[in-house]
DNA sequence: GTCTATACGTAGATAGAC
DNA sequence: GTCTATCTACGTATAGAC
């Protein structure tokens, strides 16, 4: 009555690629039509199957968007860590927030379909599950240690650590992504307008949040 | 055969009425529903018609979606003009552009549907036609006569006037308004957590193009 | 696991009576 | 100017055969 083991595997994995087929066309289908005109019926038809059997591989509409803001919240965190980690390993605590921050603006910008679902909150009526927004929670925390490393290494002030800098931070980066979208929505993340103004912001946020000299 | 002129007034102000109504309510359905999820049908039922009779007064959801913008774009460029006049008349170019720039991000902050209408382009096919484009032109050109005032008053450098000073100035403003929707959607502009960073932002925007000090 | 068939709902838009 | 009636199209989701 038990099969091999292989033969479940093999099937374990083609349900898993089969899930992940569906999100990725799903992703397609949003970038042509827009993220709140997601039709599973579309993403069937693009498939090659018919639009119930998508149902084997997720209840409901709903679920879909969940599952993609989980991948998406999990995906930006880490391609900011891995910006950080690229070219910067030991680096001081200040320049690693920056590649840190660079990574996340640059991921935002080649995904604007999950940055819409994740931060801009605009397909009617969805909301993510807890388990789908833990994530984006870890991550803002990753930003807030990373802004007391700089404070701890005196090269920001205080105050920079305190929940209305991690406020302000957000909101610069927030605001040039933004931007972006709406008013060069093709241009790459280096030669964009909006986006090349990245590191001035950055700059505009430790002008700000500068020690205090001591003169010693 | 001519009719009185009272009477045909009657009528065009009846008819201009109505358009507004119309207007009103798609507001009222957006506000609940989302942006994206207008209904015609949805419209009608709130005002006791019947869904072919708005097609009396729009030819198509797209125009309702475009007079929208169009009413938007004035709205909130004439609400950073009467912040700016209500209480410093005569005022020095910078204090003048500090309220200017807060009028533009309380009517962004009170009027969430129209701001994501006009700022963000999340309707799947919706494009504003050159027309209703116009106002939001108009008033980003009034945005850059106010630096450049700021400029010649000697109260900001000369690069504040660039393209780059604009675009800066247009992210940090986007930046909180839509940090602000995201988080706390329904918290007033004084009580947001992100709002009250709009003095902020500002300053930091001075402090970047602050004027070289001539110890004279 | 995929299919056919279908239930069920909604939408935008038009024709033509009143 | 508003209505009834209707067209056309699309969508989500379910039941049950293969």
């Amino acid at each position: 009555m038990t099969r091999p083991a292989q033969l479940l595997d093999r099937r374990a994995r083609r349900r898993r690629e089969t899930i992940e087929e569906i999100l990725e066309v799903a992703v397609e289908v949003m970038t042509e039509d827009g993220v709140a005109a997601l039709s599973l019926a579309e993403v069937a038809r693009r498939m090659g199957l018919r639009p119930p059997s998508l149902y084997q591989y997720f209840p409901s509409k709903a679920a879909i968007y969940n599952a993609l803001f989980a991948q998406g919240a999990r995906r930006v965190a880490a391609a900011a860590v891995e910006a950080e980690a690229a070219e910067l390993d030991g680096a001081d605590p200040l320049a690693r927030l920056r590649t840190f921050q660079d990574g996340f603006c640059r991921w935002c910008i080649e995904n604007p379909v999950l940055t819409q679902l994740l931060f801009w909150r605009t397909v009617p009526g969805f909301e993510p599950s807890p388990e789908s927004f833990a994530p984006a929670v870890a991550h803002l925390e990753e930003l807030r240690s990373r802004l007391r490393a700089a404070v701890a290494a005196g090269q920001l002030a205080p105050q920079a650590a305190s929940e209305e800098a991690v406020a302000l931070f957000t909101c610069l980066v927030s605001g040039v992504v933004a931007q972006q979208f709406a008013n060069e929505p093709d241009a790459s993340y280096e030669q964009g307008r909006f986006t090349r103004l990245v590191p001035t912001v950055f700059d505009m946020f430790i002008a700000r949040y500068a020690p205090k000299e001591h003169t010693s």
